[in-house]
DNA sequence: ACAAGCAGTGTAAGCGCTTACATTATAGGA
DNA sequence: TCCTATAATGTAAGCGCTTACACTGCTTGT
């Protein structure tokens, strides 16, 4: 390492003619040093270009102001804004962002919240309520504050910035039920690790249930890509009675279908319905463009920001509820 | 902090019987700790549960094992999907990314690269070769090792894993010439603190300029949002003469201009002809799909992220020149 | 049989900071 | 005037780890 050994503390502290301890005081708690020893000290400070160093000051006070996030995939933007506003209100509070990705696996996502623990990481933010014990155990032994974000849990144990995508689906299923539609498909993300993607279903499944006459056919898991809701299209119209809507599971999947659907000449809305899940930028571009659910990913990132800042200032925050809206566009039409 | 006392290395050393020198090797160098020693300092540490205690690593070590990266913003997903490959090939070493943004502002952008080497970052990921002189002096004085992605120079005291934006908008623009238009629009990013953008300008710009007969319009310069494209393509088209093809400097900004023509009734390409740049997932999904410059996202993280690797273990690694080239799609025809 | 080399381990000195506690100076109240 | 509360600063003990160096007991070549 040729890096140039930097000034240290103690550098300061004859440069400025005071004892380390006042220089620290004067960098963390400034109004509990006189006027002027504050400003010879960062004169000091300027001119001798001293940067406190981060290891002896996590050592020293166990505390590193990293946040660590582990969110499925940055690929989504979906997540990406979400994670983007998170970082820029965690920086205003000079608090910095650590990134790992799980890619929807659970197994990773437990080796990445070690990894971003080990790292010294104060809080962390996670996407989604149900993980493996594993990993519980391991976040209540280390006990490390977190906050979920992406779903809302009625469970004041822990710390939800996020929105019930239970009742969310169900809203969508309602519409399209309202549609008069009842040849229903649905194709959603894999839902064994993915509580969202379980949830979306479940709320589907739950309203179309509950629709006399109403028929889901077999929910077609995959991945989230627009390839995947390709090919799940083509497997589902394929189908002896193909459906008449199809809702997915995010607006990558719908968009997909959009795509597959006009390379194969089939039109939408006209001869299938789709809905979308997310409100990304895809939904709008796409043609015809998505009728989807809103999820408000900025207010979600910013939320989760704060409620982080407050858990890691001891307070007790309360989770908070999004709520999400339905967008109408082309992509779902009445029934005739 | 109610933190529970986490077992330190003087514990599994008491557990294990030797000494905490050992311990750390048998940690950080296991070859160099005797089998059946390895062997009984990993069971005591299994047992305590230990793990190493993040701060005073970092403080011995004066290694972070921490990458940090300035992007403009991971809203982009151009930038997201390349980050989230260059976060994965990290990983796999056991490094850390700790990510900020800049906004595509160079105050922001110092700003943001103080704070990552404050918090202890062993290596910057950069966007972009130019940069005001505060922070090249920064960067230099505290000696932190680069690598500059989405762009490539050939300047070999820094570490590039890009392209040449100018090149490769050149080509498009050729492509452009080639397929008939003479009055050509362009709509890019702001290029005052952006080097890609004005690069991709002066691509365009010469290559047009190098044209007979051919005009390029006063180029707009915006924001990356399909609102602030669709916006410049009405300026643009509302000019006295407008062009039969317009350049675009993203596919965000193309994405934008065919969503607005649809909306205004303009056909595309039938109308005005329209090409991106990047080949994002925007661009296959927009109707008409658009001919965009397709970058290579995915290695340029990987190699990026590689580069890292090595400069981080001190060999000098050589910079990597990544090649762009056009997608053909929809969005761009012969002028007849 | 002995020097030399080596693998495995221990000793202990920091790394640069925070902070509890001790100390000193100053002001205010009686 | 003296006592006490308060403000400002200093002293010094760690925080938990890495690593240069020292040491021990083998193996190996001669």
């Amino acid at each position: 390492m040729s890096r140039k050994a930097s000034p240290t503390l103690e550098d300061v502290a004859r440069a400025a003619q005071v004892s380390t301890a006042t220089i620290s005081r004067s960098i963390n708690e400034p109004d509990k040093v006189a006027k002027d020893t504050r400003e010879r000290i960062e004169k000091a400070i300027e001119v001798l270009g001293y940067t406190p160093n981060f290891g002896g000051r996590v050592l020293a006070s166990n505390r590193s102001n990293i946040v660590g996030a582990v969110i499925p995939t940055m690929a989504n933007a979906m997540f990406a804004s979400g994670l983007q506003v998170f970082q820029e209100v965690l920086s205003q509070s000079s608090y910095n962002l650590l990134v790992a990705s799980s890619g929807y696996n659970t197994d990773t996502e437990l080796q990445q919240i070690k990894s971003l623990v080990a790292q010294g990481a104060d809080g962390l933010l996670l996407i989604g309520s149900s993980r493996p014990d594993d990993t519980t155990r391991f976040l209540k032994l280390r006990n490390i504050p977190y906050v979920i974000a992406w779903c809302y849990q009625d469970d004041s144990s822990r710390h939800f910035a996020g929105f019930d995508n239970t009742k969310a689906a169900a809203l969508i299923a309602k519409l399209v039920l309202k549609k008069g539609h009842r040849q229903i498909a649905m194709i959603a993300g894999h839902a064994s690790q993915n509580d969202r993607s379980k949830n979306r279903i479940a709320g589907v499944a739950k309203t179309i249930a509950a629709q006399k006459n109403a028929t889901l056919l077999p929910v077609v898991e995959t991945d989230y890509s627009l390839d995947s809701g390709g090919d799940a299209f083509e497997t589902i119209m394929n189908c002896p009675k193909p459906p008449t809507a199809i809702i997915c599971g995010n607006d990558v999947l719908a968009a997909g279908v959009i795509v597959r659907a006009r390379q194969l000449g089939i039109e939408i809305p006209k001869e299938v319905s789709v809905t979308g899940f997310d409100d990304i930028a895809l939904a709008t571009v796409v043609t015809p463009s998505l009728t989807t659910v809103r999820v408000p990913q900025l207010e979600m990132g910013r939320t989760a920001a704060n409620l982080m800042l407050e858990l890691l200032s001891n307070k007790q925050p309360k989770s908070k509820e999004l709520q999400t809206e339905i967008v109408h566009r082309e992509s779902l039409i009445e029934l005739c």
